[in-house]
DNA sequence: CGCCACTTGTTGACATGACAACTACACCGG
DNA sequence: CCGGTGTAGTTGTCATGTCAACAAGTGGCG
């Protein structure tokens, strides 16, 4: 009574399993080679860049634990990247902001980014091609997120 | 001089990127939840119950490093669900293969996979959709794989 | 044969992630 | 104001992944 895959879509899923898990990857050896950071970090700093936070907006944001959005700030403070400061509101709180150097390290390595983002995904996709994976991956990140 | 992305291209990469991660996450925690597997555990399973591999082919199949598959295979070992075995032909290589316990386990866990992969990706997608994703993502994959 | 370059699989050191326990603080209802 | 309940962030422990170095074996070529 298992409602098993028939050929083609279990072909199209291997497809999105294995591409997935190859892209992500890639994408963070690229980082951590190119620019000394993690996938998880650069995310961190590239929602910073949008707004200054508190530690569990920014995990909620990236979809990390507490616990681990923690870590990797630890790391960005230590490397100088981010500052962390008490919120005057909530002193449970913490504030995480870029610093100038988080700033031009993060703009660096997303020019970067985006070369192997093109050279990975938009590029070899046509561009309906790419609107579509879009709209079907944003149907699977609500179902799979919470 | 840096191609950014437009605003369309840049929903649809977040889309594709983030929903990868969510994926994978859920499908890894999913598995380690309900079947005490590892999603690449998992996949090596997979792989061996098609055939018996060399480490190094199964390491090119499931594109992880051979280090990382000697723990991986090591730990499958110790739940007793693989075998290796010495290969005359080359001395230096090791054969890996599923034990009959191994086959039970990996029937048990694939069925209760394939629901929540229909969950997660197969049931919230038209099927041309879910095809064209498979398309794509198998573009990607050839890409990024190397 | 004997040497050298390459491959195979493993190992150990280290980085990163998951998870549960903990402290400090906030807030609600009495 | 006080006590209990919940939330914010951190910490420690353990599982897993990465990487470079290694021993053992292969294969070509003098």
């Amino acid at each position: 009574m298992t409602p098993w895959l028939d050929a083609a879509q279990q072909r199209s899923w291997r497809a999105l399993v294995e591409g997935a898990g190859s892209l992500l990857a890639r994408l963070d050896k690229h980082l951590r080679d190119s620019h000394g950071l993690t996938l998880a970090e650069y995310e961190i700093l590239v929602h910073l860049s949008e707004s200054h936070l508190h530690m569990s907006e920014l995990a909620a944001q990236v979809s990390h634990s507490r616990a681990r959005v923690t870590q990797t700030v630890d790391r960005l403070v230590r490397a100088g990247l981010v500052e962390r400061s008490p919120c005057p509101q909530d002193r449970r709180g913490v504030h995480a902001a870029l610093t100038g150097t988080g700033r031009v390290r993060l703009e660096a390595a997303a020019r970067d980014h985006v070369l192997e983002v093109r050279r990975l995904a938009v590029d070899v996709l046509d561009p309906d091609e790419l609107t579509a994976v879009g709209t079907a991956m944003a149907k699977i990140r609500t179902v799979a997120q919470d």
